[in-house]
DNA sequence: ATGCCAAGTTATACTTGA
């Protein structure tokens, strides 16, 4: 089985483009992230035609997640248990689907940007990975066994060499130490990143401005963690920077994990 | 090396993104 994650940043800007990938990438499961539309403006009908059920959860222009599959996709969930809230009045965000597809439950993320290291976004951040962390340990602590994907955008670059340069990230989100802690708390939880060693120095997203893409100036931001029943069973991996190429790429690139 | 910001809105400027 293949499964893999996505930051589209806009479906209905990218449906072409996602649909021609699935094609010719031969997965079987995807997490897309940012999609930016509501779930009535997702292009279910496109993916149905190639073979994939959807999943979408989208309430405005705004974040927004999906999973597509092939291997059906079951017990879908709005939401973690417990995930914050944001926004005046408080309301819970599309930035989490869960589904269980052939064995394995998916879960697609879109963790909170923060925007800058001292704006309330990051305390909700910051939460919003701590709750995580907590929703994962319960699913892990009422079945050890359970084949877990939490995949998806995280916003956190855990290490120094998953920027192109720290020097340019002094004093910005995504670097933090906060962040990483939180980051790395999900991993502490029994999920393991299951991309980094067999993609060593390599990054899953460059922002369109300035040529960091052909200059590779990246970052590795976009992250498939595992439960070690799921971890046991990837073969490998690859960040598919192919498809950040040419007009109309996403400014992500797709991360796949192949499994027994 | 594969190209010099992009997508959304009730717009023609602004927010968000990382």
């Amino acid at each position: 089985m293949r499964i893999a994650t996505w930051n589209v940043n806009s479906m209905r800007a990218r449906i072409d483009r996602a649909v021609a990938w699935l094609e010719r990438s031969d997965v079987d499961v995807v997490a897309f992230q940012e999609t930016k539309c509501k779930d009535e403006q997702f292009p279910t009908a496109r993916f149905e035609e190639i073979g994939y059920q959807v999943a979408h959860l989208g309430h405005s222009q705004w974040n927004g997640v999906a999973i597509v599959s092939r291997v059906g996709i079951d017990d879908v969930e709005r939401g973690f248990p417990g995930m914050p809230s944001w926004g005046d009045p408080p309301a819970a965000e599309a930035r989490a689907l869960g589904a269980t597809c052939g064995g394995v439950r998916v879960w697609s993320l879109y963790v909170p940007n923060g925007r800058t290291l001292d704006d309330p976004h990051l305390v909700y951040k910051l939460e919003w990975l701590k709750a995580l962390r907590a929703a994962g340990q319960n699913w892990l602590t009422a079945d050890p066994q359970a084949q877990i994907a939490l995949v998806g955008d995280w916003n956190v670059a855990p290490q120094d060499d998953d920027v192109w340069d720290m020097a340019a990230f002094e004093g910005s989100t995504h670097v933090s130490g906060p962040e990483r802690d939180a980051f790395n708390g999900v991993v502490d939880a029994g999920y393991a990143d299951v991309v980094r060693p067999h993609t060593p120095g390599a990054f899953t997203y460059w922002d369109y401005q300035q040529l960091r893409f052909p200059k590779r100036q990246g970052m590795r931001i976009d992250f498939a963690l595992a439960s070690p029943a799921l971890a046991s069973r990837v073969k490998t991996a690859v960040i598919d920077r192919e498809e950040r190429k040419g007009k109309g790429a996403s400014d992500h690139a797709p991360v796949i994990v192949d499994l027994t």
